[in-house]
DNA sequence: CTCTATGTTAAGGAATTGTTAAGTATCGCA
DNA sequence: TGCGATACTTAACAATTCCTTAACATAGAG
């Protein structure tokens, strides 16, 4: 068996925090817990954790904040974060990922839905080894920096087409199907069936079409 | 394909109980309602349905104590259940997660979202099968990659031609009848006699005659 | 030899995906 | 805060691939 991975909970909601805190350790993570930011950091340095679960709306220090903070500690460079945030909050995704925030679910939170988010987090960073950077051919991206190079030569992708992209990538090959790849980009939000196929096109027309894959009926994937 | 997956649905307001029950049916589910708890356990054990639907807030038995007693029957430790809820009750979501819970949806029911839910939900549970990749003499298959590989050289399958030879090959040399391959590949569906043999006559084009015998009055097996 | 199960073929309809353009939403910047 | 630009989604339609059927052929058991 794997040593248990660490989950740092933090959550201003006791209800919460409990509520997570059952979740997780039902998945027999060792989860320890703390109600803001401060708390957070302090326990973050002697628990050490893989994983830390913010939740962006907290009184005195908030969830970005407080993630820009830990990251700033030389020793949680690489700890994943994990955002919890409200729908309705006007909060910018982009905010949350630029204080370097590896993946964030939306409230209301569906456990089952967290935990496979938390395991797909724990095991691409195992893989990666600290590295959102992935090179494939004469494609070379790089999730940090937001980074697409195609034969060496710096290319733009939008947002959603970035992380469509990225997110095939991370397992070359494999294919995602559009349910995976929804509940992946889009989270909880009901698009219509022709919006993949647009970004697609868009990413194909920028990289050429052969590196993404349509298996139909079953779903995309990507290709040398 | 998703011919006729079974939901039982559970609401005390009949209006509700007509609204989706059309809806659900129009996406060609196999319905059925109840309109108290009591009722609901009654039905779910003859009806056998795959996804029960709950209103949370009902008379008498509300929503959480009949997905409790719903999950003390052995039969329906794992059927998929479903919360309706009122935006308002926000303790139901806790409380619903820990009575069993699989999903919940907010009211006013947007009939677009809880389909798109309710066919995750279903996908989800099914898909349960890890161990993917078969290697046969000089046949390889990997289900995750949709990829199939003959003398080293890359075959390509339709989806159903895909999942047949799949089907097959997870038992080599054992004989699949005819029903068998019907009720994994088409699951609900309806098909003529030949259906099979034309799609067995395909995957024979693509990768040789000799790997899928026909044992005549039995059915099919995969061969060295 | 005969009868039944299976093989073969081609065609049309079904299902899925691709493409385009236009309408919204959102963002960055002044 | 408002404006221009970019990004995102949708809808309609086209293109493609897939699936099924029907009609007929063949093989093999008895």
């Amino acid at each position: 068996m794997s040593g248990s991975q660490k989950i740092l909970l933090v959550d201003d909601e006791k209800d919460i925090l409990e509520f997570l805190s059952y979740n997780l350790k039902k998945e027999s993570f060792d989860v320890r817990t703390a109600i803001n930011g401060e708390q957070a950091i302090e326990e973050a340095k002697e628990f050490k954790p893989d994983l830390i679960i913010l939740d962006v709306m907290m009184p005195e220090m908030d969830g970005i904040t407080t993630c820009s903070e830990i990251r700033k500690i030389s020793d949680f460079k690489d700890v994943l974060i994990l955002f919890l945030t409200a729908r309705s909050e006007e909060y910018s995704e982009l905010a949350g990922f630029e204080a370097g925030a590896d993946d964030y679910v939306t409230k209301p939170i569906k456990p089952k839905l967290l935990i496979s988010r938390i395991k797909a987090l724990l095991k691409r960073n195992k893989k990666k080894d600290s590295g959102s950077h992935i090179t494939i051919s004469d494609i070379e991206i790089d999730k940090e920096k937001h980074l697409l190079l195609y034969k060496k030569q710096q290319v733009h992708l939008a947002r959603k087409e970035f992380y469509l992209l990225y997110y095939l990538m991370t397992i070359p090959g494999r294919v995602f199907s559009r349910e995976e790849i929804i509940s992946e980009i889009w989270q909880d939000a009901v698009v219509g069936d022709r919006t993949i196929d647009v970004h697609v096109r868009k990413i194909r027309e920028k990289i050429g079409g052969h590196h993404i894959k349509t298996i139909k009926g079953v779903g995309y994937k990507f290709d040398i």
